[in-house]
DNA sequence: TTGTAGGCGTTATCAG
DNA sequence: CTGATAACGCCTACAA
């Protein structure tokens, strides 16, 4: 790769002076100009990035760090392609951090691997936030956490979305309500229990609202752990009439109602808090409060930008629960009834 | 940012001393080590790696590149996370580009800001290629291209699939088949035509083997396709008793017949050619020729990093089809049945 | 055992 | 209008 010094000599001038013939930033005769471009072209030279980055301090590139492996394959995707499009959009690299000790994560912003990070699934207690706060990084986070203060945060109103699924069975006319609940949560083990405060806020809230006879049952909040939690759900509690599924648990749950010879939603409805790219291809199509992935990443994203600029921004934001009624609620079957 | 230069001084000794204390690559009087340590904590001072990298002419992270948005989340994401803990495992770090022109890809590692990349959903005439080939940096391909010469490359086994998938309708007994195909691809238009052809030749030679009768309907590989694709599918040859589904569009086809009433495998076969997570929980789970996805993107991964480490590798190395029976196939129904 | 000096490639500042 | 110089932070001969 040729430098900016073997243009020079190519062209017979100063270094700066190539630099300048391509940056325009002072004026240039045309004829040395001409001479520097050509020579330029003759030896495809293009500047170093790295040599930028480490002479501005800055690597223009942003980093999202995801605990473990991912929750939802699904979701990381739609988050994934928003965020690498807006940081695209403004000259932004983005890198993928999985698995990182809290060290690790300082560590890419210390050596300026990264200008900026986005954390996501953050939990109560989160060690990568714990050790990010009071250092002078930019790091926004999708999700919750303790202590928020001082921090900048975009995450999905669940209080209202699981309001929604509830207050929608309800008036539908269902009263007993199975209920599939992030697993650990429920102890407070210190594992996403912000979400789980909200979730139970919205659940309670509807429940007051409509005198609701929920069962419990907690899971992972994957497919199979959805099967599971649906088979142990209608073997403690069969006379429930619906079912409100967190996560991609729903999958899970359909399966079990179909295998069981439960039709849904006429036997049962089925109701979820997910994505809505897997909640519109199940059969029956799921009625659900989608969660809004693609604006909480952009979001994000410009909020990270901002900050990486220099702003000084520690806004939270709170995206609204629209609730989407799609094939899998119905009435609960008062008697028999055929279609 | 303290700078090694602070640490030296704060320690009162030289810059070098600093360095090698910390990288014990030559012998240090333990009471200046320890006098160095403490500095080094007392300024929290930690190496800049962009630095380091300007230095060594190496960025130490890998690109993956892919077209616009990708085909399938799914997909992408077991590709990245497989990628993203390869290269992690390494020492790397994993960038992701979507949506890129060929010279920013170029750029992208002219620059530096990548040391080698992985291009996936590549096609026959394909822009990203030809722009790197012939350049010294470091490219691995999961796909195929027309001229494959000198390329280092990771591929499936498509021709095998799709004859595996023809020949396990045939011995059940289908003859009359129909087969959603890559859109497109059929008129050479320049798109994965390489896969087109492996998946001809393999068709081709179960059908002749078998005498099968088939019927073909082009589709974008998406579920909504695949839907659209089977509703004329079934108009067209209403006789047909299996469907080979390619990509996603099994998700469709199923949600298709479901609604017409036909069930599966009872009144019509379906089989697929795509990624395990999706075809293990449909209903009823999609007999299928998995996608070894993981194992190619760990298989490219590897490759690239032995290339950007020096290795002068040219290895093209195809993944085998295996044939995973589930719950979608079943012989062909004989005698008319209620429907 | 430790310090000095030079270079990686770019760019800003200061002379000319 | 153009050229020389220094500095970004690190690493490593080489010298002491």
């Amino acid at each position: 790769m040729p430098t900016i010094k073997d243009v020079a000599a190519h062209a017979g001038v100063s270094p700066s002076t190539v630099h300048y013939a391509l940056n325009g930033k002072r004026s240039i005769s045309p004829e040395v100009r001409q001479r520097v471009l050509a020579s330029v072209q003759a030896l495809d030279y293009s500047a170093s990035a790295v040599a930028q980055r480490m002479r501005e301090h800055r690597s223009y590139s942003l980093g999202l760090v995801a605990p473990e492996l991912p929750a939802s394959d699904a979701a990381m995707m739609e988050m994934l392609t928003a965020t690498a499009a807006t940081a695209s959009a403004a000259d932004h690299t983005l890198g993928i951090f999985l698995n990182q000790t809290p060290d690790q994560v300082l560590n890419l912003l210390r050596g300026q691997y990264v200008d900026g990070v986005i954390l996501i699934e953050t939990t109560h207690h989160d060690p990568r936030i714990e050790v990010l706060r009071g250092t002078p990084h930019p790091f926004v986070l999708i999700g919750q956490t303790g202590d928020m203060t001082g921090l900048t945060t975009v995450d999905f109103d669940f209080e209202e979305a699981f309001y929604l699924a509830f207050d929608h069975l309800a008036r539908l006319g269902h009263r007993d309500i199975g209920f599939i609940v992030p697993h650990g949560a429920e102890e407070g083990s210190g594992e996403r229990k912000e979400n789980w405060y909200a979730t139970q806020r919205g659940f309670r809230r509807a429940q007051q609202e409509h005198g609701l006879r929920a069962v419990l049952e907690p899971a992972v909040l994957d497919i199979e752990d959805g099967h599971r939690a649906a088979l142990r759900l209608t073997a403690r509690a069969p006379h429930i009439t619906a079912i409100v599924a967190s996560g991609h648990t729903h999958v899970g749950v359909l399966r079990a109602l179909y295998s069981q010879g439960r039709r849904v939603p006429d036997d049962c409805s089925v109701i979820g808090v997910t994505t809505a790219q897997i909640a519109g291809w199940t059969i029956p199509r799921l009625t659900s409060v989608d969660l809004p992935l693609r604006q909480m990443s952009v979001t994000a994203s410009e909020l990270l930008l901002r900050k990486v600029g220099g702003e000084d921004v520690t806004e939270q934001v709170l995206l609204p629960a629209v609730l989407v009624e799609r094939e899998s609620t119905a009435p609960p079957a008062r008697r028999p009834h055929e279609d």
